[in-house]
DNA sequence: ACGTCCGGCTAAATCGATGTAGCATTTTTT
DNA sequence: AAAAAATGCTACATCGATTTAGCCGGACGT
């Protein structure tokens, strides 16, 4: 099964080569193709079931139609919806999607954009590490299109979509003080990234504004690549040392899992004896007894903003002047079940 | 941003592409050019940072060093984590991957192999849909290499990887009724296909052998693409109607996420008043209160499996005799919890 | 009647890597 | 010393689509 190509289609046609790609790109006005040669070849096009070879076309015209989506890990929930929106929007461009997970690791990062780049895809979708800016900026200088997802790095001006993670962290320890929690403890990742720096400075400032006296041993920042277990045995000893506290926010989604679990595994009685709030909506949480209040991202939105930011990088005509960088920042959503109510 | 070509490297070496093309791919030997210059060409191709480009040398060669992975839907759990472990498994491969969900629907499955077809890629993973069988077949008449995975098609001798549905959903009846549950209902998709039709004659089968009566009124199937709330009603509908049942077993992990969600709803207690069975691990089941039995799928083994099976293909010298179709069966785990326990 | 213009199309170069066929030159064989 | 073989390398065609430059013949103008 060779394929067809568009020689077969010239040689059916009786013309040339240049005339059937003319006709097939829609120049067949411009080029002063006639009708009759243009429909012919048209329909024969259609009866062959013509495809492009795509290999060929990129090499030539240096578009592959294909767009790098860096993730941190795609078997997380949050992550593979993204990652499904992202397929969707694009694929309503006509573009495809090769995709990868960093498992929040530079070099890891690196190998991708390496080759994503070498595989010649347009533009690129990045959730990046902590040290991938340099990569971002030769990106950048090299004009290639790119939209940073779920965090950024203040001091690169570039596209990015993320999340109020300030105002998501605000409202949930906002939350738990008017409920009545005075200690409130977080258990976030080590890292100094924006979407963990907001999260923590979120903490911070809400207390401040609450009047709670911020107490360092009530902060936990554990390393992202942990095993399920450490986490576990990292926050069982956490949460043991902190004296007092009445309510842990979960700074992410597997942070939260980890959490239910040590807590459960301590005895100590979520809602009651302890408040918690994680981060990321989540089956768990909605179905946990007690259920889970948890700062839910929209997902949907994102994958369709970072699309549509993209696409307007790269239908960019290559001359025209640069478009701003746009910064789009969407607001979470608080959703307040059982667990952090008293 | 060029990017480093083979010229520029014989230009550089003052030799001729053609040399420089056999160095780089270890043809130096085999093709009689000098230690010398090849030591030459390799120390420029270093330092130059050369890296082919896979659109010229996918054009020529016909090897494109990606695979096509078309799952039900990348946001499921199931399909996420088998995703994250073929890309891995892949990667030591050399080969990228690109993927698509097909949302069990064929005619978007049709598009999603159409897609990959012109893109060139070199084998695919695929998750079939109802009726893709004419597909599979004209892959394979095309010796395209191709591995199914999850379900397969009885009539068509292909590579595939999947579980032992039936054995599956045989422990997993036959646990229930060792437990003493006498009135057990079945909730699954309506479909033929391999992975629900074992499902479902596990299930017939262990109560059979267990000299329950089989009762039509207590087996239910649903169409795939409801959304959560329907999924729910529709459950609802079933469990009220079916009279005395005290066990159910969901056949797919949304199906069992939404009937812990409709069983509660109904304020019926799991474990108690209603033993439950689900498939596919995941955070909710571990941590549910009760948390819930289910039949466990290794993820990790059927990924590493299909991605070897499918390299075995890609390997094969194109004249090479066909090897025989591999017909790989994993073995599911039944993880008993709380939720089956009297 | 001769130059110009235009409509309608095509030859050929190009993208980058690969690989066949083969050209010089040196070495070995007889 | 002439023929054969080995050595070391390169020219060129190729994969399929795109695109620039331009050919050819008829209409039109003067």
């Amino acid at each position: 099964m060779k394929g067809i190509s568009i020689k077969d289609i010239a040689k059916q046609a009786g013309v040339s080569p240049t005339t059937v790609s003319f006709v097939l790109n829609g120049k067949a006005k411009e080029k002063r193709i006639s009708e009759q040669v243009s429909k012919k070849i048209q329909k024969i096009a259609t009866r062959l079931k013509y495809k492009p070879n795509q290999l060929a076309r990129g090499l030539r015209t240096g578009k592959t139609k294909t767009i790098g989506l860096i993730v941190e890990d795609i078997a997380n929930n949050f992550f593979a919806t993204l990652a499904k929106v992202v397929e969707d929007e694009a694929d309503k461009h006509g573009y495809k999607v090769l995709y990868g997970s960093t498992e929040d690791n530079t070099e890891k990062a690196k190998g991708l954009l390496e080759v994503l780049k070498y595989r010649q895809v347009d533009g690129y979708i990045i959730t990046p590490t902590k040290n991938l800016d340099k990569e971002i900026e030769l990106l950048q200088s090299a004009a290639k299109p790119l939209v940073l997802v779920d965090r950024y790095f203040p001091h690169v001006n570039s596209h990015y979509v993320v999340l109020n993670n300030y105002k998501g962290a605000y409202d949930a320890t906002a939350h738990l003080v008017e409920q009545g929690y005075k200690k409130i403890a977080i258990v976030t990742i080590a890292s100094d990234q924006t979407q963990m720096k907001d999260r923590l400075d979120g903490f911070t400032a809400a207390l401040k504004d609450h009047k709670i006296p911020f107490n360092k041993s009530f902060v936990k920042r554990l390393p992202f690549d942990l095993d399920r277990e450490s986490f576990n045995n990292e926050i069982k000893k956490f949460l043991t040392a902190a004296k007092g506290v009445d309510a842990v926010f979960f700074a992410t989604n597997y942070l939260g899992i980890a959490g239910i679990e040590t807590i459960r595994s301590m005895g100590w009685e979520i809602g009651k004896e302890i408040g918690l709030v994680g981060f990321d909506d989540h089956d768990l949480f909605r179905l946990h007894s007690p259920s889970i209040t948890c700062v839910s991202q929209p997902i949907a939105a994102i994958g369709k903003s970072i699309v549509e930011v993209l696409m307007k990088e790269l239908n960019h005509p290559a001359g025209a002047p640069a478009s701003p960088q746009q910064q789009v920042v969407l607001e979470p959503e608080l959703i307040i079940r059982a667990s952090s109510r008293r």
